[in-house]
RNA sequence: GGAGGGGUAGCGAAGAGGCUAAACGCGGCUGACUGUAAAUCAGCUCCUACGGGUUCGGCGGUUCGAAUCUGCCCCCCUCCA
């Protein structure tokens, strides 16, 4: 089995431009492909993971990737599938969340047998009257207002701003091709239309196919995006969501998305996730934690991974074993405070009358005893364990 | 440039001088049931030293009283140019 046929068993791909071609070249290892990161943030996500997770198995099989950082991109912002503006960022900001992505990412990638480049290093560049007469005639704009990406901006109003990412993006590629002889193109699926523009601009540039490969988006049973929760993304960086918190994501997901994210994030062999799969109800929640278990140990490494496993086990079978448990070390001044007090301080709660609240409803227990009083005292001497309604735990210590 | 419509809590959306800390839906939180899942049911969902305080794009004005009326400004949408 190639690398595509794995690709396809895994339910990864989404949309090719070319599946003969593209199965040849990466099959062959001949293909020479690239992926964009705009930085967005000052940390990579899940999507972003999938992403390099891809290109990872793609190496393997004797490709060469060509990582690209949106530091010209990230100055345009993607409106593709969004709703609204996006924030308009600093150069700093870009250029301070291009070295967070860079930092991390080489956890995933052999940067030995990789290209990194940035494309703020030749789209800041750029002269617009030159752009324009260079590839605008390229460029049909009747199709780009059809294009899916911003069906949703037909409505709600798009700005010419917006509007030029997808110009910036197929130039990039047309840029890659040029100078470093980059063949194709991978991306999540709501880049297809910006990547299809791509490989029209090669076309039409050079009179040459260059191909275009989406991934499937990482979507819930009831088609919402994974990896995100009320606060925000999950995000790979451990000072942002915990190894903990992240193993605790994966641990709670839906029944039926398990095996699908079994396929589509890890790298266990596919007979051994048949074999998994087969495994019956029963013991779903045994499939999750090797799922939770083995994501974890793929970003923050085998260590975090048996720690975030053993303070999920003590946590949730009821073992007073509180050895990994998160914790939360309290300041120099704070001698004794109520419950509320804590609630806060810990940051389990973001006010006090949500302390409060969450007390009068019972949600609270320290050291194994509901807390009733919202005006309790405590005087952390060693630590107290604090439970915040089913399954939260917080170890505060001095 | 002209005409019209609009900006209300995390989101969507009512409210059109006091009865409004602001209906309803989604989301979120807690509880019950469970399997650390889903579904379902119930409660909660601005802050607070619980006396109050601060909110409806921004800054002023009218009024005993303004999310509601008014002036200017900012932003968005639609149509015309």
């Amino acid at each position: 089995m190639g690398i595509y046929e794995e690709l396809q068993a895994r339910n990864l791909i989404a949309q090719v431009t070319d599946e003969n071609e593209i199965r040849e070249l990466i099959n062959k290892g001949n293909a020479k492909f690239y992926i964009g990161f705009d930085p967005t943030a000052d940390s990579l996500h899940v999507g972003h993971f999938m992403a390099l997770c891809l290109m990872k198995r793609l190496q393997m099989a004797g490709n060469t990737p060509i990582v690209l950082l949106g530091g010209g991109t990230g100055h345009v912002g993607d409106p593709s599938g969004r709703s609204d503006l996006r924030q308009m960022m600093s150069s700093e900001q870009i250029d301070k969340n291009v070295e967070a992505f860079k930092k991390q990412m080489s956890r995933f990638i052999d940067f030995n047998n990789a290209l990194v480049v940035n494309n703020k290093d030749w789209l800041l560049k750029l002269n617009y009257v030159e752009l324009l007469r260079d590839v605008g005639p390229c460029f049909s704009v009747n199709n780009m207002l059809r294009a899916e990406c911003y069906k949703q901006r037909m409505e709600r109003g798009l700005s010419f701003l917006e509007f030029n990412y997808m110009i910036m993006q197929a130039y990039d590629f047309y840029y890659l091709n040029q100078h470093y002889g980059c063949n194709m193109q991978f991306g999540g699926d709501d880049q297809w239309s910006n990547m299809l523009a791509g490989t029209e601009l090669i076309r039409k540039k050079t009179g040459k196919d260059a191909y275009a490969m989406t991934i499937t988006l990482l979507l819930n049973s009831e088609g919402k995006k994974m990896g995100k929760t009320a606060n925000g993304a999950v995000w790979l960086d451990p000072n942002k969501t915990t190894p903990f918190e992240f193993f605790q994501y994966w641990r709670n997901i839906d029944d039926a998305d398990v095996i699908k994210c079994f396929k589509l994030l890890t790298f266990i062999p596919l007979e051994k996730i048949d074999e998994i799969a087969s495994w019956g109800d029963e013991r779903i929640n045994e499939k999750k934690e090797m799922l939770a278990y083995e994501l974890t140990k793929l970003v923050h490494g085998e260590e975090e991974a048996n720690k975030s496993l053993q303070a999920a086990r003590n946590l949730f079978s009821g073992i007073g074993n509180d050895e990994n448990m998160p914790s939360y070390q309290l300041s120099e001044e704070v001698k004794e405070a109520t419950i509320t007090d804590l609630l806060v301080i810990s940051g389990l709660c973001s006010s006090k009358s949500e302390a409060r609240r969450l007390i009068e409803q019972g949600g609270v227990s320290v050291d194994g005893e509901k807390v009733t009083d919202p005006n309790k005292v405590f005087d952390v001497k060693e630590a107290i364990k604090i439970k915040k309604g089913k399954k939260t735990f917080l170890k505060i210590t001095r």
